[in-house]
DNA sequence: TGTACATTGTTATTTATTTCACACTACCTG
DNA sequence: CAGGTAGTGTGAAATAAATAACAATGTACA
């Protein structure tokens, strides 16, 4: 299971989320091609991910949903879950936490951090808000792994270090400010306005 | 200057970005070895880039900073500029027009959607809320070339073929459906999940 | 029951992207 | 103004990812 393509960790994640979606609906089997064309994918693309992660049926009436869940999740997932934490309380921060409570049982948001002190101890979607200076404290005391910035793009650099320092190793930085980590620490980011530039872009060639 | 590899589009934005901020604070000349410092780049990687799209220098005191923001504007932007829509003013639809407004001159966001009726017609960051039924004449009048999709996922499907009807060519889907568009449409995705959820799982092997 | 077919699993091939290695040259330094 | 250095530009090699091709096999149905 060791050494798998950075961009099936990725479609994973997205299988997962349309195959829980199916289960839902009480479809209890699903052809590589249908998980195909619920996303941009193709049959093939699919069944070679399913392979990478050792799944495979003897069935020819495609993949159980619920066991591939759990395959996927085993990869995804750790038994005890993993806390995240919110850094920045502002429009991106609160959306966030509003909206990402209990869509992932593994995966939980369980803190945010503001260095406003008005922010401090309100509590959005029952996410209680600390003052950044405890974050060494929390960050123990609830286990916090990963950190989610959102931040105004100026004290990225200096909440980074923070966050490095409290012994956080993984990061999604949604600031615009581009940032580098130490070895041990995975950097995730995403800068919406360069999605949109991308977008642009192709619009452009369209035309 | 065709055909620059997709993954160069996206740093090349970034480049613009980092630029941006050398320029405001009075740098006229910088080394690939800085810009990629300044975000995970390799500089070879800087410079491959920067060769593909056909910029290069006799100088060795580092490329002109102004001219290689110019060169990338050149890809990236039109003359006439691009203007988008938010569709669905929730709380990240809401979020993204605040941050986004003035920070791109040619990439304007000049209106926003929702099918509720008690949003109609507020203004957000000076952007007016519409109903999502005007969609296609103001796609016409306004000249909307982008779609920035934040509605309730259960609505994904339904408000993307109104945003193709109305003849909308390039798509930023932040909501939690997989789509899919017809190939005269440029699509991007995001999911925010899917970010944190890599992001647990490359921590997770640095256990 | 056996034949046609649909679907999976996997190896081989192709394509895309990154990295390496090094030629070339402006600039600095003495 | 010669020689060393630090930078750029780029073909070639390596790596990563997607796609094609097809063997194997369970299933439906005549
Ligand atoms: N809003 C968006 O849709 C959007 C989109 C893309 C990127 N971003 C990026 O996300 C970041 C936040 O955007 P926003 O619109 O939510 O901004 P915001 O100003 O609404 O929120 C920023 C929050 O961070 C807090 N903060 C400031 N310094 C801090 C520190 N040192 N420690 C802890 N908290 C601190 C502020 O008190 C504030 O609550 C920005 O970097 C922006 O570039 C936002
Ligand atoms: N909030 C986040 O941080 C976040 C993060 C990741 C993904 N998302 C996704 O973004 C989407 C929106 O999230 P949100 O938190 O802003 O939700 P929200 O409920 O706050 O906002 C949704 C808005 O869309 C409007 N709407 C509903 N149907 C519509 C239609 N047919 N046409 C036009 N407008 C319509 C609603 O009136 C509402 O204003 C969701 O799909 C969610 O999965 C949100």
């Amino acid at each position: 299971m060791n050494k798998l393509p950075e961009k099936t960790i990725g479609r994973l994640s997205e299988y997962r989320r349309t195959l829980l979606n199916c289960l839902a609906k009480g479809k209890t089997h699903i052809y590589s091609h249908e998980l195909a064309n619920l996303h941009n994918f193709t049959a093939v693309q699919v069944r070679r991910d399913i392979m990478l992660i050792g799944y495979s049926t003897t069935l020819k009436k495609g993949y159980d949903v619920k066991a591939l869940i759990d395959v996927i999740s085993k990869i995804i997932d750790t038994d005890e879950g993993i806390n995240a934490a919110i850094i920045g309380v502002g429009n991106l921060g609160k959306a966030i936490t509003t909206y990402f409570n209990g869509k992932r049982p593994k995966l939980r948001i369980v803190a945010t951090f503001d260095n406003d002190p008005e922010k401090a101890n309100r509590v959005i979607a029952g996410v209680k808000c600390y003052p950044i200076s405890e974050i060494n404290k929390l960050v123990n005391e609830l286990d916090i792994r990963i950190g989610i910035m959102t931040v105004p793009p100026e004290n990225a650099v200096s909440v980074l270090e923070t966050l490095v320092n409290a012994g956080i190793k993984g990061i999604l930085n949604y600031t615009s400010t581009p940032l580098s980590v130490p070895q041990n620490v995975h950097l995730e980011e995403y800068d919406m306005i360069t999605s949109i530039e991308k977008v642009a872009y192709f619009v452009k060639q369209k035309k």
